[in-house]
DNA sequence: ACACACATGTAATTGGTTACATGATTTC
DNA sequence: GAAATCATGTAACCAATTACATGTGTGT
């Protein structure tokens, strides 16, 4: 046993949407938990043929037996799942090279880190509108389904964040144009 | 050419102390940067050689010659620093495990998700305070040094974003919890 | 004498991405 | 018939952690 976290990433797509190919399972992913989740071809693969050499997943040929191979979640697959959910989560220790090179700032001239800034800044704004936007069409289209209220918090997660964001780098420019004072024009 | 990450942390810890060993580069990211960046032994030293190599980046023995190899940054080790600050950060895919099984909540007993909340907040409540503390440490003896602004932007940084998690969390909470009424005592 | 911090390094393993290779099916 | 999308897989590579191995110096 011990499945890595790609595994346990399919088995909670499939424990939503039964038959689903690799090629769907990975647009899954993008469509759904790519603000803080991405899976590559290059596990979903071969840890597809793990799961269900694991009897975590049974393959189910699509209707004519000819095309794509189509996983469903069997039940130890769900028992898996819900025992990986129950577990701690695991906090991977985050590297974030944007706050790396704000604090080693000093080191190059001004603008530099007032670019990065303004980078970050208008990244944060473009990703709250997106999120926005997203959040809006969830309500709209899967407001009922079960497990709304979870993706919800998610989605909720993710612009709580990113106001911060935005207040920060607010204060953030501020902050440094105070340090570079402007020469005062005339 | 093509140094990784590691290899700019530890030009960017040298451009602050000369005369770090290995063991003190590593103890000078943990006391640093250690809530945005991490450095194993694994990674250093091996990265030490390669950029004393390249001449970024000078073993300067420690007066007896016997004892621990220290190293200092160079004006090409300096010059390499700068061009990489310039260059625009890079966003490594996040992976949070913490969210992921957030989103998947439904598949699980509602208590699984709440328990992951309230951790989440403990351990929230716990660094809002760690870094409360480490800003009014970083205030009373680093405040007049010329790279303090920006270290004390990333500490801000964490600041916002804890209070954000913060506010988050309890919103959260209030939500599972009215997913599943209590049942009223008596 | 013991423990702890200082100090260095390597090998094994993990966990992942990217590029490559291939081909079927659908849509214009 | 061309282009886009669906679909699968592997090999090469990368960046990093962990565990292991080893040893010195300092303080109690």
């Amino acid at each position: 046993m011990s499945l890595n976290q790609t595994a346990y990433a399919i088995l909670g797509v499939l424990s939503f949407h039964p038959r689903q190919t690799g090629y769907h399972i990975r647009k899954t992913v993008e469509s759904s938990v790519r603000y803080f989740w991405s899976e590559s071809y290059g596990q979903i693969y071969p840890t597809l043929k793990r799961l269900a050499g694991d009897g975590l997943i049974e393959p189910c040929g699509p209707a004519g037996k000819k095309g794509a191979q189509e996983y469903s979640i069997t039940q130890a697959g769900r028992a898996a799942l819900e025992a990986w959910l129950a577990l701690p989560y695991r906090e991977d220790p985050q590297r974030n090279e944007f706050l790396l090179k704000i604090f080693f700032g000093i080191q190059a001239a001004p603008e530099v880190a007032i670019n990065h800034l303004m980078n970050f800044q208008q990244r944060t704004r473009q990703l709250f509108g997106t999120f926005t936007e997203l959040e809006k069409l969830a309500i709209q289209h899967n407001s009922q389904e079960p497990g709304f209220p979870y993706w919800h918090l998610t989605l909720d997660f993710g612009l709580t964040q990113l106001r911060a964001s935005l207040e920060w780098s607010e204060r953030a420019l501020e902050r440094l144009n105070q340090l570079q004072p402007q020469p005062a024009s005339k």
